[in-house]
DNA sequence: GATGAATGAGACTTCATTCAT
DNA sequence: AATGAATGAAGTCTCATTCAT
C-alpha cells in the first residue's frame, strides 16, 4: 500500500494514468516523437499492458484528443452563466478558456500543436470536437445577435471563421503574455476583448470596450 | 518533353529542387512523418546528394522553414502600398498574405503546423520571423493611432499586443482557409477586416466595415 | 543436439553470448570493420536485443575491454605464488600471461590491436587496466630488489620504468607469439624472461637465466 | 607562384602530398575511419585526382606502410656506424629509433598500430618490412655474438623474438616518458638500455650498463 | 592535369509491436 | 492483472568510388 508503485489496481484507474503519462508525453515531444517506452515507463507500467488496454499508438492518441477535448469544452461550458448579457458571456468564456489551457498545457499542446499536424485520422477526430465549439459559440454569437436585433443574420461559416479568429488570437497573446515579462494574463485577456468586442477602430477613437465590474 | 531526369545540374539549381519537394514533403507528412527518402525521391536525386548539399534533416527543415518565411514577407511587404490610409494598408496586407498562403498551402503547413510542432530549434527559427511580421503590423497600427489623433495616445505596449492578436488570428484563419474547401483568400482576409476593424459589437449591429471599392 | 536456437534465455546469459560474439567479431575483423549484424548474427539474436542490452556500438566494445582486461589481469594474479623468490613469481606471472592471451586471442587482439587503434574512449579504458598490470610488476620488481639488498636502493621512478619497459616487452611478445605459427607460449615467456633477467649481454656470453626446474 | 594553391604540379609531387596527407589522416583517425573526402582535402587536390594516382584506399594505405617503413629503416641503418663494439651499435639504433618515431609520430602511429589492426593485406606488406629490421638486428647481434665467441650462436626465432621484446620495451616506455612530467626521453633511453643490456639481474646487483661517453 | 556532380551499398540506431509465461 | 524477452521494418547518415567535362 502507498502511492510509491500500487500494483492490481482497477482497469480504469490504469488506463487514467496512462492516459495522463500520454497525453504529457505527446504534448511535450509530438505524435512521433513520443516513443510507447517513455509513456509506459512515465505511467509506471509495463508496455504490453498499455497494448492491452488501449490497442495501438493510434488509438491511444486518438484517446487522448478525445479526452482533453472533452475537457477544454466542459471548462468553457462550466464557465458561461448563460444568464449574461453577450459581452459578459464572451468573456467569462474566453477567461475560462485562457484558465484551462494554462492549467492544462500539455492537453492544449494535444490539442492544437499535435492534433493538427500528423494527418488523418487525429484530424477528423478533431473536427468533431471542434465542430462542437464552433456550435457553442455560434450559439452565443447568435444570441448576442437577436440581442442587438441584428438583421440578417450572419451566416453560418462567418461565424466559424470569426471563432477561428478568436481562438487565434488568443493563443498569440496567450504565448506573447508568457514571454514578456510584466504582460500579465489579465491585462492580456483585456486586450483580446477589447480588440474582439470594439474593433481597431473604436479603439483608434478612444471608444474601448469596458470589462464589467467583476 | 519537360525535365523528365536533367542530369549534372550546376549545384544552386539542384538544391531549389531538393527545396520544393523538402518543403512539400514536410508540409504534406510533418517533420518527423517525412523521410529523407522520399523528398530524394521526389526531387528526382538520390540521396546522398541531398545529404551533400544540405547536410540533414534537421538543417533541411531549418533551410525550409527560412525560405518560406522570408517568401512570406516580401509577399506581404510587396502587398502593401505605402500611401494608402491605414484601413488599406491593413486590407491590402491582409490579402497578400491570405493569397501567399492559399497559393503555398504546403509552405504554410510548414511554418504553421509543422515547425511549430517539433520543438527547438525550429520554434525559435520561427519566432524571429513572426517577430519581423509582428513589428510591421504594429508599425501599421501605429500609423492609424496617429492618423485618428487618437488621445490619449495608445500605450506602445497596447500596440504590440494588438499586433499580436491580429497576426494570430491571421495565421489561424490561414489554416481554416486552407483546409476548408470553398473559402476563398479574399473571403478570410474580409472576415478577420471585419472581425479587426469593426470589432464584434459593431458586427452584432449590423455595422461592419466596408472593404474600398478597388 | 547442442543449443542451436534457444530462445527466451535470462538477460544475464544473452549478455555474455552477446559479448563473447561481440570479443571474437572485434578482435579478429577491427572496431570498425565489425558490424553489429554480423555480432548479432554470431550471437544467435536479433540486433535490436544487442541494442537494449548493450546500447551501442560504443558501449559494447567498451564493455568488452573492461571483461578482456579484467579477466587477464585475474588469470596473471592467480598465476602468481607470493611465497617464491622474486625470479620465481616473474617467472610464474610471465608464464600465466603469454597462456592467457594465447588461450584467448581474440581478448588479447581487442585489447592489443583493437583498443589501442580506435582512438578516445577505449585508449583511456585500456589505460587504466595497464595502470594496474604496471603497479603488480612494479611491487614485484620491488621486491626483487629488497631482496638482494641492493645497496644503493634503485629510485622509485627507475622501478617504474622497469614495470613499463617488462609489460611493453611482454606486449609485443605476445601479439608476436600469437600471430607465428609454433611460437608457444611457453618459449614466449622464456624469451622474454632471458631477456629481462639475464640481459642481453649476458646473453651473448652464453651465460643465460635457467628456468627453475618445475 | 607561392605555395598556396599551385596549380599543375609534377605528378611525383602531388604524390607526395598525397601520401602526406594520407599518412597524417591515417595515423590520426585510423585506416577505416579515415575518408577520402579528409585526405583529399588535407592534400589540396579534388578526390578524383587521389584515385587517378593511387587508384583506391587500400592501395593508397599501403603505399603509406611501404614510404614510412622504409623511412624508418633507413634512419635506423643512417643511425648506426659500423665499426663501433656491439652495445655501442645497439645504443645508437635505439636512438635513432627513438628519434625517428618521436619526429614521426604519425607514420609510426601508421606502422604499429594502423597496419596492424586491419588484417590482410596489409599486415602482409608490414611484414616484408618487419623481415628486413629484423635481418638487420639479427647482423648485428651476430657480430656482437662473434665478438663475444658465443658458442653455439643464437637460433634465428630467438632473435626475432627479442627484437619483438625490444620494439614493445622501447614503445612502451616512449609512452610512459611523453605521459609522466620529469622524465626526459633520454632517461627514458638510458632505462631501456640498462634493463635491455644489463638484464634486471645486474640490475639488482648494482651492475648496469654505463653509457659510453658521448 | 584536374574537378564538380552524382550514387550504390551499407553502417548504426530506434520503434511499434508481439509472444510466452 | 501483468511482464521480461524478443524482433521486423524503417530511418538517418557516411563513404568509397565513378562519370563527364
Amino acid at each position: 500500500m502507498g502511492a510509491v508503485k500500487s500494483k492490481r489496481m482497477p482497469r480504469a484507474v490504469r488506463e487514467q494514468q496512462m492516459m495522463d503519462a500520454a497525453v504529457r508525453t505527446f504534448g511535450q515531444r509530438g505524435y512521433r516523437a513520443a516513443s510507447m517506452d517513455e509513456i509506459a515507463e512515465l505511467a509506471g507500467v509495463s508496455k504490453p499492458l498499455v497494448y492491452l488496454y488501449l490497442n495501438s499508438k493510434e488509438e491511444l492518441f486518438s484517446a487522448c484528443i478525445r479526452r482533453e477535448a472533452n475537457a477544454l469544452l466542459e471548462a468553457v461550458r462550466a464557465g458561461v452563466e448563460p444568464g449574461l448579457p453577450a459581452d459578459g458571456q464572451l468573456w467569462a468564456g474566453l477567461r475560462a478558456f485562457f484558465l484551462h489551457t494554462a492549467e492544462n498545457p500539455d492537453g492544449w499542446s494535444v490539442l492544437h500543436r499535435q492534433a493538427r499536424s500528423h494527418g488523418e485520422p487525429f484530424v477528423s477526430e478533431l473536427g468533431s470536437m471542434r465542430d462542437e465549439i464552433v456550435a457553442f459559440v455560434t450559439g452565443l454569437i447568435g444570441a448576442a445577435a437577436r440581442e442587438a436585433h441584428r438583421d440578417p443574420a450572419l451566416a453560418d461559416r462567418d461565424v466559424v471563421g470569426l471563432a477561428q479568429a478568436l481562438v487565434g488570437a488568443a493563443e498569440s497573446l496567450a504565448g506573447w503574455a508568457n514571454d514578456t515579462p510584466d504582460v500579465s494574463a489579465k491585462e492580456a485577456a483585456a486586450t483580446l476583448m477589447n480588440f474582439a468586442w470594439a474593433g481597431l477602430e473604436n479603439l483608434m477613437h478612444a471608444r474601448p470596450w469596458q470589462p464589467p465590474a467583476a
